[in-house]
RNA sequence: GGAGGGGUGCCUGAGCGGUUGAAAGGGAUGGUUUCGAAAACCAUUGUGGUUUAUAUCACCGUGAGUUCGAAUCUCACCCCCUCCGCCA
C-alpha cells in the first residue's frame, strides 16, 4: 500500500507509476474520497468531543450531589442521546466512504523506482549481462524430459493419472538432486546471516491480502483457496515469511533480519493454458528455496543487490550459463518497486528461461503488514522488504539435466553437488 | 472431537461502568556517581488520525450492541493456552 499523503502530494507521479506498471486505478476518485473522508472525520471529531463534554459534565453533576438534581441530569442525558444519533449517522456515512476508499487504495500498486526501464511486458526487459559458457554439444542434444524418461528421473504420465496435468514425480537421482540442492543452498546462504526456516504453506486470507498478492481477480485466480478453512496455499514462501513479523517493531540493531525458507509452492497457472504444457517447467506444485529480508530503507537497494549477487554466486558454482535481466515496469509484480530475474540457459529451447527473481518491495508490504523499526532517534519507520529465489528446484534440475547431458545419454552431477549426493554421474540403470 | 482458561503498552502484569491513555515491575534512553564498568539514585519513555496552528479524536484481539459515559456489561467472530480423546 502507498502512503495516502504521498498520493495526495504527488498525484501525477502516482498516475504515471500506475501506467508504467500497466495497472488501471482511478487516482482522482481516491483523492476525492480522501477529501470527503477528512471532512467527515473533522465533523465526527467535533461531535465526539461534544459527547465527551456531555458525559464528563454528567459525571460532575452525579459526583457533586448527594441528592441528584433530576432536571439537570435528564437534560444532559437527552442532549447526549440526540448527539449520539448524529454521531451514528456520520459514522455510517464515513464507513461507506472508507470502504470504497480502502478498496481503491489496495488497488494502487507499488511504483517503479526511477531507474526501472519502462515497458509493457517481458519482451521489454533489459538484459544486463550474460554469464557462463553455453554447452556446445558434439552430438544431437536432447531435451530434459527425454533424458529424464530415459534415466527414469521424472514421471509425468503417472502424475497425470494420479493428480492431473501439470504435476510430476521426481524419482531416483532427481529426487536426490533436490535434496542436494537444498543442502548446498542452505549451507552456503546460512553463512551470510540468514535464519533457516520451513514455513507453513497455508496462510489465512487476510494474510494473503496484506502481502498484496490478491489485489486483482487475476491474482485470485492464480491461488489455491480452501473456502471452508479460509486458507490459501502459498505461491511462494515469501507469502508466509513476510507476515511473520506483522504488527511487530524491530530494533534497528536487529536489522537486516534475513530468512532462508524452503517450501513447496502452489500455483494455479490459470492464465497459461497451452503454455509449457509439457514436462515440469510449469507445474501446479514445486519446491523452492527463498530468501527474505526485512531491512531499513537506507540500505534496501544494497540489500537487493546483495540478494542478486548471492543468486549469481549459486549459479556460478553450479556452473550453469545464465543471464541477468532487469525487469521492465510492466513485468514486475504488484508490490514490487524494482526487480531482477535470472534466466538460465536451456539448450533444447535455445533460449534462457526464468529460474530466479529478486524484488525490492520498499515499504509497500511493510505498510500493510505494519512492520516497523525504531531508529536511533526513537522514531518509528516502516522497514523495507526484499525477496529473492535461491533455487526454484524443479527448474534448476531441468537446467542441470540439459546442460550437463553427455553423448552416451548420462548426466554429470555438478561438482559442488557431488559431495551432497554421493555420486558424479547419473546413468542408465 | 469433548471440557475448561485467557487475549491490556517494547516485555511481564494490575485494572468497583465515570480524571484509566491506562497502576506496578522490567527493558530502553538521558543524567548523577566512577579512572572505567557494575550497582545505586534521579528523570524521560505508547501508537495512529484530523488540523497551518492551538487543539481534538480514536485505539486495551476483531466486529456489533447496551449507556450521557465501556479496557470494565451483552452478543458474534478470530487467536492462544491447559486437560482428555484420536493421530503423522
Amino acid at each position: 500500500m502507498l502512503d495516502i499523503r504521498f498520493i495526495r502530494e504527488n498525484p501525477e507521479k502516482v498516475k504515471q507509476g500506475c501506467q508504467k506498471k500497466q495497472v488501471k486505478v482511478d487516482v482522482d476518485r481516491i483523492l476525492l474520497l480522501d477529501k470527503k473522508r477528512r471532512n467527515l472525520i473533522q465533523e465526527l471529531d467535533k461531535l465526539r468531543s461534544e459527547q465527551n463534554r456531555i458525559s464528563s459534565e454528567t459525571k460532575a453533576v452525579v459526583q457533586s450531589h448527594e441528592v441528584l438534581p433530576k432536571d439537570r441530569l435528564e437534560e444532559l442525558e437527552g442532549e447526549g442521546r440526540e448527539n449520539k444519533k448524529e454521531i451514528k449517522n456520520k459514522e455510517i456515512e464515513l464507513k461507506k466512504i472508507d470502504e470504497e476508499f480502502n478498496a481503491l487504495m489496495v488497488q494502487v500498486p507499488n511504483l517503479p523506482l526511477d531507474d526501472v526501464p519502462i515497458g509493457k511486458d517481458e519482451s521489454e526487459n533489459k538484459v544486463l549481462r550474460e554469464k557462463g559458457k553455453k554447452p556446445k554439444f558434439s552430438f544431437k542434444n536432447k531435451d530434459y524430459l527425454e533424458i529424464a524418461q530415459d534415466l527414469d528421473l521424472i514421471d509425468v504420465k503417472r502424475a497425470a493419472k494420479v493428480s492431473g496435468t501439470r504435476f510430476g514425480y521426481l524419482k531416483n537421482e532427481a529426487a536426490l538432486l533436490e535434496l542436494a540442492l537444498i543442502n548446498f543452498a542452505f549451507n552456503k546462504i546460512i553463512k551470510q546471516g540468514f535464519i533457516p526456516v520451513i514455513p507453513p504453506v497455508m496462510i489465512k486470507s487476510e494474510t494473503m491480502e496484506a502481502m498484496g498478492y490478491i489485489a486483482t481477480k487475476k491474482d485470485l485466480a492464480e491461488r489455491y483457496f480452501f473456502e471452508k478453512d479460509n486458507l490459501f496455499l502459498v505461491g511462494t514462501a515469501e507469502q508466509s515469511i513476510g507476515p511473520m513479523h506483522k504488527d511487530e517493531i524491530f530494533e534497528e540493531k536487529d536489522l537486516p533480519k534475513r530468512y532462508l525458507a524452503f517450501s513447496t509452492c502452489f500455483r494455479e497457472e490459470a492464465g497459461s493454458y497451452g503454455k509449457d504444457t509439457k514436462g515440469i517447467l510449469r507445474v501446479h506444485q514445486f519446491d523452492k528455496i527463498e530468501m527474505f529480508s526485512f531491512c531499513n530503507p537506507e540500505i534496501s537497494r544494497k540489500e537487493h543487490e546483495f540478494f542478486l549477487n548471492l543468486e549469481e554466486k549459486l549459479m556460478k558454482e553450479l556452473n550453469l550459463p545464465y543471464q541477468v535481466v532487469k525487469n521492465c515496469s510492466g513485468d514486475m509484480a504488484f508490490p514490487t518497486a524494482i526487480q531482477y530475474d535470472i534466466e538460465t540457459w536451456i539448450p533444447s529451447e535455445d533460449r534462457y528461461r526464468e529460474t530466479h527473481s529478486t524484488s525490492n518491495c520498499t515499504d509497500f508490504q511493510a505498510r500493510r503488514l505494519n512492520i516497523r523499526y525504531r531508529d536511533k532517534s526513537g522514531k518509528l519507520n516502516f522497514v523495507h522488504t526484499i525477496n529473492g529465489t535461491a533455487f526454484a528446484i524443479g527448474r534448476t534440475i531441468i537446467a542441470i539435466i540439459e546442460n550437463y547431458q553427455q553423448k552416451d545419454g548420462s548426466v554429470l552431477v555438478p561438482k559442488v553437488l557431488q559431495k551432497y549426493i554421493g555420486f558424479k554421474i547419473i546413468s542408465k540403470k
